[in-house]
DNA sequence: TTTCGAGACCTCTAGACAGCATGTC
DNA sequence: CTAGAGGTCTCGAAA
């Protein structure tokens, strides 16, 4: 079929496509348009990745707003929301104005209510109808990518809840959903209502196979061996092969130490024979990625780009992960050892593709875990780049002859699993019943159950009670936590209820940072339930055996009523403590040096401990790490620091910042519903501090735009103390401050309303420079009680 | 005395969405 | 309780 024979587009659009290079359709997205998928027909296309689902989704959505109406992509990560956004303003030119919407960004200018077609993340989609976003009620589209996800525990309930909600509000709501091939697409096809294309077909050849001894053997009954010298390792000989073929290697291993570890070994096979252009690029990536951090993952992530190769996990931060992502698609870095990060996130294809660890530690579990077909599958998609490789491969490895038949029978004939709903655990239902019964979708518990009716899980289970069980604890929950009233059989959400829905928390979280705000306004404290809980110290409460050392008086006069409001350390640990808030992991020592610090600083923590002998207690402490990384960083101690201190990258460390100051954000305002004045007040500073990075005599400065924590102290260091005083300052302090920087002391003036911000003849001043270098020390220094 | 390598033993474990109001070095 | 790669330590032999 031919793009011009597609119904429906908008005038151009077919010439357009043409003209950039596409004009016969690919086999599956012929069978999408013959299925009607341009005509408004729902759809569900269950194809391998790069084989031109995208396109489908353009055919749907511009037909669709063609005829009337909007449409919605929905994407399940962030970074896949900018890139498919990108790429659907091309069709700007014909009128389709296209907006992108999610929790850390939305188009300014142009309202989404003004766009005609709108990408976001499931939950940023969920969060808009909560809050009553009017123009979900203009859709006539609605594309869902990576459906299959709908079988994560954690977000497939979202996706799956959104999907039903949408399609029970807009009526005739045409809805495309994008699958990896799984083994069931027929019934998320039957769940929607939607026509099936389900096929395998691919526009370049995919060999698999699994590499043993000396060759690799593919599915085709085919070997062969490999052209490598001397490398000793499978991945490095089969790295070696590619690269004399010209090609590039993606291998995928499961855990951070590895992905850092293979690409330190694999560098040594890449650093022979790079060209002098991709020498001097790498060189310029290598220098880009030490200015990002200066941490030790950002230093050894540079080196090995140096080299040609690269790591790739959620450690690194955005823009790590961008520079490598790029300079791999560009083909200077020709190997990436990679968590699975890389083979859900955008596209960056390969011409092999190895699977080294196929197994993966799962603690639940207690032990290794094999990967999901589906999973394996998905990392083989990255293999081949369309209209660059001939052909792509992605192979297994394999120790022994036992290991070789297994992988063949467990993945290279294998078929993906079958999708399954993960809607009926309580944590999801939580958020979503009381949604439901916030927006006022449904007011009676029958309601509630005919709406879970529509979902997939429905048309799965054969325990159609469970579901039923499930959401009536889930309702006991939210009344007992005072979220849902019940009156005469009619379901209804508290104030309360309904800014937690708004908020966006889990019930739970919302549930602990009341209880934490209420012991706080009580002055109820670790010590004072430690002091509580029984007459003998030495048995109750965490403490280690015998060191008592608080008095007495302090831990009454906090436990009859006086509640003094909460300090950032006990607000930063009632956050970690939050289901929403992803753990640190205790490592071998942590366990005793943090129960430590509890028992120091045990006046802050809110609300009563768990027992040093229940299993709470390790969650606890862990979320007390959590808090002092957060400490740490409102204290300003150097990213490098952090890292080292914890174990974590700058990824993490910003992933914890982030997920803070919005857990931060729904306490205050969940402190303002308490009328909790004061409490308020203590959230909103903590919460400010997150944001900067800074201590509290910084936080009117770090407010000025590009003036960060670096800055500020600096300023503050040479005297400017306030964003008074930096207007008033004496200009060659200010520039002795930033280091000299004209450029930046004007714009820091100009942002701060200094009447001549005009640095010129304007020479820096010695003692603010001086002071400034004193900064940079600081955030060196060893912070907190321990080394 | 220093250096190197094999082997025993120990350690640690993937990912990433959400609010709100604007801007780091 | 279950695994397994990598890092680290230790010991002995060679330089």
């Amino acid at each position: 079929m031919k793009v011009a024979d597609v119904p429906g587009l908008p005038e151009g659009v077919a010439d357009h496509l043409e003209s950039g290079g596409i004009e016969e359709l690919y086999p599956p997205q012929a069978e999408a348009v013959e299925a009607g998928v341009a005509e408004g027909e729902s759809l569900v296309a269950s194809v391998p990745t790069a084989s031109g689902k995208t396109l489908v989704a353009e055919l749907a959505m511009l037909s669709a707003v063609e005829r009337g109406g909007k449409a919605l992509y929905i994407v399940p990560l962030r970074a896949l929301a900018g890139e498919k956004a990108t790429e659907f303003e091309e069709f700007e030119q014909f009128g389709f104005s296209v907006g992108v919407s999610t929790g850390n960004y939305e188009d300014d200018g142009s309202r989404l209510s003004g766009n005609d077609i709108i990408v976001a993340t499931s939950e940023k989609v969920d969060s808009l109808v909560r809050n009553g976003a009017g123009w979900i009620d203009d859709l006539s589209c609605v594309v869902a990518d990576e459906v299959h996800l709908v079988d994560d525990d954690h977000r497939g309930p979202t996706l799956e809840v959104t999907l039903a909600k949408l399609r029970q509000r807009v009526q005739d709501l045409q809805v495309v959903a994008l699958s990896a091939t799984v083994g069931n697409a027929d019934e998320i096809a039957e769940w929607l209502d939607a026509e099936l294309v389900d096929s395998t077909w691919r526009p370049i050849d995919l060999r698999t196979g699994v590499h043993y001894g000396q060759g690799v053997h593919y599915d085709d009954g085919t070997q062969e061996e490999l052209a490598t010298g001397g490398s000793d390792s499978q991945t490095a000989a089969i790295v070696e092969d590619t690269l004399q073929d010209g090609g590039s290697t993606l291998v995928f291993v499961n855990s951070r130490r590895n992905a850092e570890a293979a690409a330190r070994r694999l560098a040594d096979v890449t650093k022979q024979g790079i060209s002098d252009d991709d020498r001097q690029r790498l060189r310029e990536v290598a220098d880009e990625i030490r200015g990002v951090s200066d941490t030790e993952t950002s230093d050894d992530l540079a080196d090995a780009v140096e080299k040609g190769a690269a790591f790739h996990h959620a450690g690194l931060a955005r823009e790590h992960r961008e520079l490598v992502e790029d300079a791999f698609r560009e083909r200077a870095i020709k190997v990436v050892s990679a968590t699975p990060t890389l083979a859900a996130g955008v596209n960056t294809p390969s011409r092999r593709v190895v699977v080294r660890d196929w197994q993966r530690y799962d603690g639940t579990a207690g032990g290794m875990q094999p990967l999901s077909v589906l999973e394996v599958h998905q990392m083989f998609g990255r293999a081949g780049r369309p209209g660059r490789d001939p052909y792509g491969e992605a192979v297994l490895l394999a120790n022994n002859h036992d290991e070789l038949e297994e992988l063949f029978d467990r993945y290279i004939y294998a078929e993906p699993e079958p999708v399954r709903s993960k809607l009926a655990a309580e944590p999801a239902l939580r958020t979503h019943v009381l949604a439901a019964v916030a927006t006022g979708f449904t007011t009676t518990e029958d309601a509630l159950h005919e709406f879970l009716g529509e979902t997939l899980y429905a048309t799965q289970t054969d325990d159609p009670g469970r579901l039923k069980r499930v959401t009536k604890d889930v309702l006991a929950y939210l009344e007992r936590n005072g979220f849902v009233e019940r009156e005469d059989g009619t379901l209804r959400a508290t104030s309360t209820g309904h800014l937690v829905s708004q908020l966006y928390v889990d019930p739970m979280s919302a549930a602990t940072l009341v209880d934490g705000l209420r012991a706080a306004e009580r002055g109820e404290t670790a010590s004072s339930g430690r002091q509580r809980a029984s007459g003998d110290p030495e048995e109750a409460g965490f403490q280690t055996a015998g060191e008592m050392q608080e008095t007495d008086s302090e831990a009454d006069s906090d436990a009859d009523g006086e509640g003094a409001s909460p300090t950032p350390f006990g607000l930063f640990h009632l956050v970690s403590r939050t289901p929403d808030m992803y753990e640190l992991y205790l490592r071998s020592g942590d366990r005793e040096q943090y129960t430590e610090l509890a028992y120091e600083r045990e006046d802050e923590l809110l609300g009563s401990a768990p027992r040093e002998e229940e299993a709470a207690f390790e969650d606890w402490l862990s979320a007390l790490k959590t808090a002092k990384l957060l400490e740490d960083w409102a204290s300003e101690l150097d990213e490098d620091r952090i890292a080292e201190r914890y174990g974590v990258g700058p990824g993490d460390i910003r992933g914890k910042v982030e997920t803070a100051e919005w857990l931060l954000h729904a306490a205050e305002r969940l402190a303002g519903d308490l009328d909790d004045v004061e409490s308020a007040a203590a959230v909103r500073e903590a919460r400010k501090r997150v944001e900067y990075g800074v201590r509290e005599e910084l936080l009117d400065l770090a407010g000025v735009r590009d003036v960060g924590r670096k800055r500020a102290r600096r300023l503050y260091n040479a005297g400017i103390e306030s964003r008074a005083d930096l207007r008033n300052a004496e200009k060659s302090l200010v520039l002795g401050a930033v280091r000299g920087r004209e450029k930046t002391a004007e714009r820091i003036l100009e942002n701060v309303g200094h009447p001549d911000p005009e640095m010129d003849a304007v020479s820096a001043d010695a003692d603010a420079a001086a002071a400034a270098e004193e900064a940079d020390r600081s955030g060196q220094a060893n912070l907190g009680d321990f080394s």
